[in-house]
DNA sequence: TAAAACTTTGCATGACCTGAAATTTTTTGG
DNA sequence: CCAAAAAATTTCAGGTCATGCAAAGTTTTA
C-alpha cells in the first residue's frame, strides 16, 4: 500500500519535504497557535526558504490540512466499485469506513490535527473545504448511480467517475437534488464522527462512531428515548 | 420586523455604511471576480477609507457573507421557544423554515450572493463557516432539549439558550453526540436546499425545497424509486 | 561529462490586516 | 448655541501573506 516506492530520489525528496513541512506546521501551531506561527517559521524549521513552502502549499493553512491530494479521487473510485444495487447511503458508508480506517492508522497525527482545528476555529471552514472539493466529485458519482439504477443498468460499474453521459450525471443541480443531499449529509456524518472521536481523545474506534452516525441517519434521526440504557 | 427603527442617527448611519459595503462588495465581485476586487476598491465605491472597511469586517470575504450578526442568536431563541415535546429534527425544521422565509424576502440579494459563492468556490467554506458559529450555538440548545426531555421536564421552555445547567447542555462533546449530529445534518440540509434554490434561479420556493430535504431526512434518505414519475 | 529537466532560492511587488495616534463627526448637556 | 465628551473615521507605519520572475543549484538522462 505504500505507494512511495519505485520513485526516483528526486520525487522521494519531494514527498519527504512535503511531509516535513506538514509535521513542522502542525507541531508549531499546536505549540504556539496559528497566529503566532509564520510561514517563515515553518520553512525555517525544515530548513528551506519560505518561497519553497509556497511551492508545496498555496496557503499556510493548507499545510495543516495534510491529507494527500489524491484522497478525493480515491473515494470516487471506491464508490464506483460498490455495486449499484447497494443504496446510496449505505454505499457512502462503506466508502467512508475505509477512509476512517486509514485515519485510524495515523491516529496520533490526526488527533493532533483535530486538536489544532478545535483550538483554531478559523481553520474549521478549511476542513469542510477539503470537503467542498470532495463533495462535488462524490455527488457526481452518486448521481451517476441513480441515473444508472433508474434505467435498470446492471451492477457492472465500468463507468468512470464523472465520465458518464452528461444527461444523467448532470441532473444533480437541476434534478431533485437527492444525490447532493445524500452526499452532503454523509460527509457531515463523517465530520461529526471525527469531532466526537477527537473529543473522546481517540478512545472509541472512529469506525464505530461512523457506523453509529449512519445508523441514526438511516432511521431518520429520531430523538433518543427518555430511558435508553 | 425592520429592527432598524428606534435607533439614533449614528447607529443608523453605521448600519447604512455596513449595508453599503456589503452591496458594493457583492456587486464588484459579481462583476470582476473575487481576485480582481481589492478592499480598496470596495471601500472606494462607498467612499470610505480601507481602514474603515476593516472596522466593519474582519476580512474581505466576510463582507460577502452578509447576514446580520444576530442571526445565530435569533435561531437559538426561536428554537428554545419550540415545545420540548417536538422532536429535535422537526424543531430544527420549523426554525430553519423561518430563516428560509426571511431569505426569500430578500430574494434578489441572496440569489446574487449565492451566484457569487458558486463562481468563487473558495468562498463556499465561509458559507459553511458562518454555520460553524451557528452550529455550535444551536447544538447547545438541542442538547439542552434532550437533557430536559430525558428528565421529563415539561414543555415550558423558560431556559435560555446555553444558560441552562452545564451538566446537561455540556454532555454534547462527551455524550452520544446526537445533538451534534442532528444539528449538523439539519444545517447541511438547509445548505443543500439553498444551493438547489440558487441553481433553479429561485424558481421554486426555498421553503418547499427545505421541507423536501427534511422529509427525506426523516425517512432515512432512501434511494428514489426506479419509477417515481 | 554535457545537456535537459526540474527544484530551490532571492528579489521585487502588491494585497491583506492590525495597532496607535491624529482628525473629524456626532451626541450630550449646560 | 456652544463647549466637552464620546464615537467614528482617517492617516500612517509595519508585519505577514502570496505570487511572478529569473538566477542558481540539483537530479536525471543520454
Amino acid at each position: 500500500m505504500d505507494s512511495n516506492d519505485e520513485l526516483g530520489r528526486r520525487d522521494r525528496k519531494k514527498l519527504e519535504t512535503r511531509a516535513a513541512l506538514e509535521r513542522a506546521a502542525l507541531r508549531l501551531v499546536a505549540e504556539r497557535g496559528l497566529a503566532d506561527v509564520t510561514v517563515e517559521d515553518i520553512a525555517g524549521a525544515v530548513d528551506v526558504s519560505s518561497r519553497t513552502f509556497f511551492n508545496y502549499f498555496p496557503t499556510k493553512e493548507d499545510a495543516l490540512i495534510g491529507g494527500d491530494p489524491t484522497a478525493a479521487a480515491d473515494l470516487c473510485g471506491k464508490l464506483t466499485a460498490v455495486p449499484a444495487a447497494v443504496p446510496a447511503l449505505e454505499a457512502l458508508r462503506l466508502v467512508l469506513r475505509e477512509a476512517a480506517v486509514s485515519i485510524q492508522e495515523q491516529r496520533e497525527q490526526w488527533l493532533l490535527r483535530l486538536k489544532v482545528f478545535e483550538q483554531n476555529p478559523s481553520l474549521l471552514p478549511r476542513l469542510v473545504a477539503g470537503g467542498t472539493e470532495t463533495e462535488r466529485s462524490l455527488t457526481a458519482v452518486v448521481a451517476g448511480r441513480f441515473g444508472a439504477g433508474r434505467f435498470g443498468a446492471g451492477p457492472d460499474a465500468t463507468e468512470q467517475a464523472g465520465a458518464g453521459p452528461a444527461a444523467e450525471t448532470d441532473d444533480g443541480p437541476t434534478g431533485d437534488g437527492h444525490a447532493e443531499l445524500v452526499t452532503a449529509v454523509a460527509l457531515t456524518a463523517f465530520r461529526v464522527a471525527m469531532m466526537r472521536w477527537s473529543a473522546a481523545a481517540g478512545d472509541p474506534l472512529l469506525v464505530d462512531l461512523l457506523d453509529d452516525a449512519f445508523s441514526r441517519l438511516s432511521t431518520g434521526l429520531p430523538d433518543p428515548g427518555p430511558s435508553v440504557t
